[in-house]
DNA sequence: CACCAGGCCCTAT
DNA sequence: ATAGGGCATGGT
């Protein structure tokens, strides 16, 4: 049995999967609403929700201001399919007020420093460690790991590992990945796409070309 | 029919 | 620190 690497995961992960190219879809401004309300919830009721916010705001810019200007209510109703509709309205709305602050020039936002802009993201009611930093590694493409619930269970799985804390598993990311956004990008869309299809909840380790290699057969090696 | 999905917040222990 | 419940639709 090998034991797997958490430094040739990526590469493992690559040759399984190819190349994922823009794994998080859309423009700037549909990543921070996409981020909202892809939590908790299918990428496909995700699409449905945002394509109900164009067909009304329309698909160019501008988005942000748009939806601004909508009320709480008319929000939910739009962004039904995506789940916990009521909840990710208001999240929405706590979310576009602290943009309105910047008079939504995304470039402006993007220019405060990494860590002052996670601390004002976090600030934001509904939007948690993961939302935040998918909003900074996939909006403002800076370079900080996002760990979601995929990562742990991959961690769990094929490392033998306890995830611990979140900030933990995202040192441990940041400590044996060199900060890269391509990279950081890439990796955590591999890590959720092969756990879509080989780590759910239901392990199909028959079928997953690493399994060979979890804990079950390999052991966790920095 | 049951179960889960690219979380977060609040409460209780 | 960690566990459990609530939030809710649509796919399998």
């Amino acid at each position: 049995m090998i034991a797997v690497k958490l430094g040739e995961l990526y590469e493992r992960l690559r040759l399984i999967h190819g190349e994922l190219g823009k794994w998080w879809p859309g423009t700037r401004e549909e990543i921070l609403i996409t981020a909202i309300l892809t939590q908790s919830t299918n990428w496909k009721n995700v699409e449905k929700a945002m394509e109900n916010l164009k067909k009304v705001l329309g698909d160019e810019e501008n988005l942000l201001p748009k939806l601004h200007n909508l009320s709480r209510e008319e929000l939910a109703v739009l962004i039904k399919p995506s789940g916990f509709f009521n909840v990710k309205a208001s999240r929405l709305k706590n979310l576009l007020a602290l943009l309105s602050l910047y008079d939504f020039n995304l470039e402006r936002l993007g220019e405060i420093e990494t860590g002052e802009l996670r601390r004002l993201l976090l600030n934001v009611e509904g939007i948690g460690e993961e939302t935040a930093d998918a909003i900074l590694l996939y909006a403002f493409e800076k370079p900080v790991f996002v760990v979601d619930s995929y990562t742990r269970r991959i961690l769990e799985r094929v490392f033998g590992e306890k995830p611990g804390t979140y900030e933990q598993v995202q040192r441990l990311f940041m400590t044996v990945y060199p900060p890269s956004v391509p990279l950081y990008q890439e990796l955590h869309g591999l890590i959720v796409e092969h756990a879509k299809k080989f780590c759910t909840t239901k392990p199909k380790c028959d079928v997953c070309p690493i399994a060979k290699d979890c804990k079950t057969g390999g052991s966790f090696t920095r």
